[in-house]
DNA sequence: CTGTTAGCGCATTCAT
DNA sequence: ATGAATGCGCTAACAG
């Protein structure tokens, strides 16, 4: 650490002010070699940037973003971050943030859209460039407040209801579908759901409505179903797994709300010696990692939840402007065979 | 929605003055009624109160947090988002704010040091009330900035060395230690290890040594170890375990970096048919979720990542100055003795 | 290429 | 109990 410089005491806060006096030049010439903005000599840069490294200035954002009238803060709103799904979608979101010096400001509502209310009116003083949000399901208030922000507002996970401004995900209903189909194909008829509490995550609901679709379009339906009020987890799902064979064993496929459900019928059936998928087929949602590495793959439909977060980014960089019709985006799942149904 | 007053247009950007002219009253009004700070009488605060929500106004905490000079954010700095502990560090940062009006700004750094240096500046030009970082490796540079802000600055997950300010975490060292205790104590004489890079997480190694320490003390070692090169996984897990036990057949126990591996470790025994413990016995670390429902629960040893997050916001949140002196805050771990050891 | 002048939207004195 | 004035730290015209 070459020059001994005496440090700058630890309270005064060094502002541009300080910088220009230093280094003898006006608090302009400053903040144009700050931002890479505007016509400096090289020298001048130098110099500045020397007294600059010297002081260990760093530009206050706040007043920066008061001055300039514009947002260096993407706000992001997610239900929570015990479900894994939703710090993935965060990687993605982040991976779009890369190079854009842009800062998300992350929250969580516990899927209660009254704590959403809270949480977006928090975020929105912010003032951010955009706000990206899981789901349809906001308050009157939450949607007048995002309707009047004029800023984008994405909508992810979901793509069964017209946005705001965007929404980025799949079709759940589509997904549920097409695993009804899927499993039909496979010459299963006699089907039973494990599920967890869907009053919360709409988008459960609407993957069950999809299947009992498919299911009925060739005749059949769901014969029993287990479900918990609570939240998912592999523990409820081996719980419910338990119980859906006790209630009823004619059942040869099981579609289960979530992987993690799915994960938890698996361990029932590793643990009862039941052999899967011949005597009980498993059948999940989300295409976890850990699904694959089960040891036997399990059978599943892969959403992309990182790149649900990416595109959602890339979209409101791409058009900082909100358009007069609402914008959707497909990023589509895939129904993974697997080895368990 | 009862009155129908006319909506404010998109664009026009509601200020306290445009608040002030439509209430009749003057800008400070406004302004402390909206902070619940100073006396107002109560029919004001009603007459200002009802035109806030008509117009929809939200304060703009950018120029609050200006011209008060205090700061409304926390910064949040982990390597990443899609090592499940994170996210559940995250989750206790969360809690602990929750009720103060903090909101958290959250950046990743890929276990790089020299991108947390750039991340941490970042942070830093937003003024944040303090920022939370994972472990003590810091560039020079980084050391400098946090330093001279004079905020609060925890180093979560590991308390093994003298922090900036605050250390919130476990001793990694002291939890490899028991780990090779533990295992000496059932009678385990055959050790193996199975595991991944370690480059990039310090506390990796810290384990390790722990352990070796503890085994050299009764006169053992780590007869067998496979290793790889990139991150923590279930695949990895499964794979290296098959490498370790066909290049050292007499290995009674492995211990595994984390507990992602030792998963993989447990999946390779189910597929295989080897019967856990007694064949080949596997231990973990963290105590995650999916370890305790597998059909044997992991042996692991349990870390509170949740608690870390907690106690880190709660700590600083409790006295916003920085004492002389660092801080350490143990928030422990738990041997877990499971059925897989 | 560089400096000067005005705010950005709000909170904080201090008056009244 | 309320209002007027001042400035937080920086950026954005505009001069020169």
């Amino acid at each position: 650490m070459g020059t001994k410089q005496r440090l700058p005491d630890r309270k005064s806060k060094i502002t541009v002010r300080e910088v220009a006096r230093r280094a003898n030049v006006s608090e302009s010439t400053v903040s144009r070699i700050m931002r890479n903005k505007g016509l400096v000599a090289e020298a001048t840069r130098e110099k500045v940037m020397e007294t600059v490294r010297a002081m260990g200035y760093v530009p206050n954002r706040i007043a920066g973003s008061l001055a300039s009238l514009d947002s260096f803060l993407i706000g992001v709103v997610i239900p929570s971050l015990s479900n894994i799904v939703f710090p993935e979608v965060l990687q993605g979101v982040h991976a779009g943030l890369e190079g854009s010096d842009l800062q998300p400001v992350i929250s969580t509502t516990d899927y209660d859209i009254d704590r959403e209310e809270v949480v977006v009116r928090g975020i929105l003083a912010w003032k951010p460039a955009a706000i990206l949000l899981a789901g349809f399901e906001h308050t009157e208030a939450t949607r007048k407040m995002l309707d009047q922000s004029a800023i984008r507002v994405v909508e992810m996970m979901d793509i069964d209801s017209t946005p705001i401004d965007i929404a980025v995900g799949m079709s759940h209903h589509r997904a549920g579908h097409a695993i009804g189909r899927h499993l039909i194909a496979r010459g299963y008829r006699h089907f039973g759901y494990v599920g967890h509490d869907w009053t919360a995550d709409r988008r459960v609901r609407l993957r069950y409505d999809g299947l009992c679709e498919a299911l009925a379009e060739s005749g059949l339906s769901i014969e029993s179903k287990a479900m918990t009020d609570g939240a998912s987890s592999v523990a409820e799902g081996r719980a419910q797994t338990a119980r859906l064979r006790a209630q009823a064993p004619q059942i040869d496929v099981a579609v289960y709300s979530n992987d993690d459900m799915a994960v938890g019928g698996v361990f029932h059936c590793l643990s009862e010696g039941i052999r899967l998928p011949d005597e009980f087929a498993v059948f999940g949602f989300n295409g976890l990692d850990i699904g694959k590495e089960l040891p036997q793959p399990l059978s599943t439909v892969r959403s992309n939840r990182y790149l649900i977060g990416k595109k959602s980014i890339e979209e409101v960089l791409a058009s900082p402007e909100r358009p007069p019709n609402p914008t959707i985006i497909d990023t589509d799942f895939e129904v993974f065979a697997g080895a368990t149904a």
